[in-house]
DNA sequence: TCTAATCTATATTTCAAAATATAGCTTTGC
DNA sequence: GCAAAGCTATATTTTGAAATATAGATTAGA
């Protein structure tokens, strides 16, 4: 591995680099809250082959949006995962009629995407934490702005 | 006024009918804990020349609709707001990119449209109440389903 | 090798949001 | 006329979500 190469893995903000001790300090709060935020949805971060949780840079900055919520409006982890349930995955994905109709992330909005079973073809294989639903639309002003944008260019 | 005129009255669910202490009692709730959610801009009730309080049929609806969130989502408040501040009014009432520049509802996601003062001349004499922003926009199902339905037909 | 960090799981504590209570005044309606 | 209900405002109490702590095992890395 060259410079350029290295440089280039130091500046990509989705390499998963930090582990929970060090990402609980970045953010500020203990692993136990880390780990909270994921059981109830909020984050997914990478898994070592031992089961270890690693953060990315971009995982750090969701975190701190989510402080913000908490600390600055005031949302309780309920509301931040209700604000995610509304992410327009089936427009972000594109989905069919038939893929929305085979799909219980469209049909429920009790759930972000990510943390629902049975999904339509669309999404069966694929890796949440990167898709641009999970990625994407956070919450702090990302939701409304990403709604925004879109209709837009509709 | 006729038996026709009457029937037609009773069937108008807008219509403010219920004192805070009637409301209270068929929500479930105290008339303080209703108070409270108008004061973090949940509910706009009607008031009457002394300025007293008054519901009607989709008031109730809106509030049991809020006592899901909390009882059965574990909403608090903050989330409650948040959700409905995620109501994409600028394409429920077809504002132009004027008047989103100059719409401080547009702009911030801190709070719903009708909590918001310097708003564009699209909404600026609008009686909130009455507007399809806060009526048809609330927060159980409706939000998400509002945004399938919206998208539909762009 | 061996300590520090992490893992899951569960139990306990804390603290602030939400609910309740109080006070002093006004309005409604019997 | 007057009791009941409503008003605003503030103070106090409650309670459950969020944080902390504990236990027993595994893994990482010096």
């Amino acid at each position: 591995m060259n410079a350029t190469d290295i440089k280039e893995r130091l500046s990509d903000k989705t390499r998963p680099v930090f582990a929970i001790g060090v990402a609980a300090d970045l953010v500020g709060v203990s692993v136990h809250t880390l780990r909270m935020y994921e059981t109830e949805g909020l984050i997914i971060p990478q898994r070592t082959k031992s089961k270890r949780r690693l953060y990315s840079q971009t995982d750090i900055e969701r975190l701190q949006c989510i402080r913000v919520m908490i600390e600055d409006r005031g949302f309780n982890l309920a509301g931040i995962k209700g604000m995610m349930s509304m992410a327009p995955c089936w427009e972000i994905k594109g989905c069919s009629e038939a893929d929305r109709a085979s799909c219980d992330a469209y049909k429920s909005s009790l759930e972000p995407c990510w943390m629902v079973k049975s999904k339509s073809s669309v999404c069966q294989d694929e890796v949440c934490s990167e898709c641009p639903v999970y990625r994407d639309v956070t919450t702090c002003h990302n939701m409304k702005s990403y709604l925004q944008e879109h209709w837009k260019n509709t």
